[in-house]
DNA sequence: AATCTTGTGTGACGGTTGTCACGGTTAGAA
DNA sequence: TTCTAACCGTGACAACCGTCACACAAGATT
């Protein structure tokens, strides 16, 4: 486990006595890259705070379709797991690492102690809870207001934040992270091609 | 102001002393139907709390469209004034008072007071924000995953949920809120009547 | 080198939805 | 009553996107 001043480090809003109690508590897991970390109906035994690595969330059609909505990276939180692990409620979104991501895990039977003494706790969780919320409003925008080729194009904006301009992914992935098929992938990144936003490769966009 | 003991019946799960403080300190707003109660980018003043009446929440989009999100009621809490206000941010959603609406107003003051000594309004906001969470997955996987007339039934299954089965809608109304046009609406409709699901009149919609 | 697997490019077609045009109907105002 | 505004119905058409079919290319495997 991480000592306190390590957590300090990760979690800079936590004051000195939380990062003290949650390194005597908690333990430390590592997901490979391309672990399910949590499947939709699953039941939270623990609240995640990451350490490294990036995680995709999605969540899942009920014909078994996948719908990318955000990232979690070092320092963030699982939001749901956070509050669905008081109330021992399912997820309702599938996690996948995508790197090795190191996480911290808490054993929800700490959860009520975390809440009501350590106050910078508290406001960790509203402020993630916060800012997910916030992530799934830019979601609905897309989804609900926007055509496929802005779709896209926000698709990779998002890419380029977390990766820079050479992202290592193939047409299909791309197709399923935003519920659509791989030939209207195709053809939309080849028009963008045309306009010299990026460079087309096997297995690899280079962004302009 | 509501006495305390009438701010427990509306709202069961803050415990005495919080009834009380907030009965103290706040005050009631009524809003006409059809006021807007919250514009995007305005800034929060206040915590609301519904007492009674009805509000929908839309996202608005960059060229003036509107996305229904949800409803809130009596008992319910305005999830972002309760954080953003804390932050002093502005609101990313826009909220319409569809009935008269009674609202407890907590200045912004006194978030943090509440928040730090009385448990119990803890617990409320966090479970605020979780449901309204779960409300923005569902609306997700209608958009995401789901058609036009799919979609229609889901919007006319919550409209019973609040209304019963005669809803006081036009065709323009649905369509704006599912930022659809009112052609398509009225075609969908005209389906669902055919197949005996409702019967459509002026201004009205029996469900069957 | 021959074969296989995976990823990509592209035309054809159809379904859904948005748009345009227009006509009819209802409720209320003048 | 007559007029007007709002609401509703419907056909025609186009844009976007999902699907099918198939060809080709780049690596990996044998």
């Amino acid at each position: 486990m991480y000592t306190a001043d390590e957590l300090l480090r990760f979690f800079p809003s936590f004051d000195k006595e939380l990062a003290t109690f949650i390194s005597s508590i908690a333990d430390v897991k590592t997901f490979e890259e391309g672990t399910i970390m949590m499947k939709t109906g699953q039941y939270f035994k623990a609240s995640m705070l990451i350490i490294s690595g990036k995680v995709k969330l999605y969540r899942e059609g009920e014909d078994g379709n996948e719908f990318f909505m955000y990232f979690l990276e070092g320092g963030n939180a699982c939001a749901l797991s956070m509050i669905c692990a008081t109330r021992n409620q399912a997820s309702q979104i599938m996690a996948v690492a995508i790197e090795e991501t190191e996480v911290v895990m808490i054993p929800i039977r700490f959860m009520d102690v975390l809440m009501t003494k350590y106050k910078s706790w508290y406001y960790f969780v509203l402020e993630t809870y916060r800012s997910r919320f916030e992530e799934l409003l830019f979601v609905i925008d897309n989804i609900a207001f926007k055509n496929m080729d802005e779709r896209l194009e926000f698709y990779l904006k998002q890419q380029e934040d977390k990766f820079g301009k050479h992202l290592n992914l193939t047409h299909q992935q791309i197709a399923t992270d935003l519920n659509s098929s791989r030939e209207v992938i195709s053809r939309l990144l080849k028009k963008m091609e045309k306009h010299n936003f990026l460079v087309l490769h096997r297995n690899h966009i280079e962004l302009a």
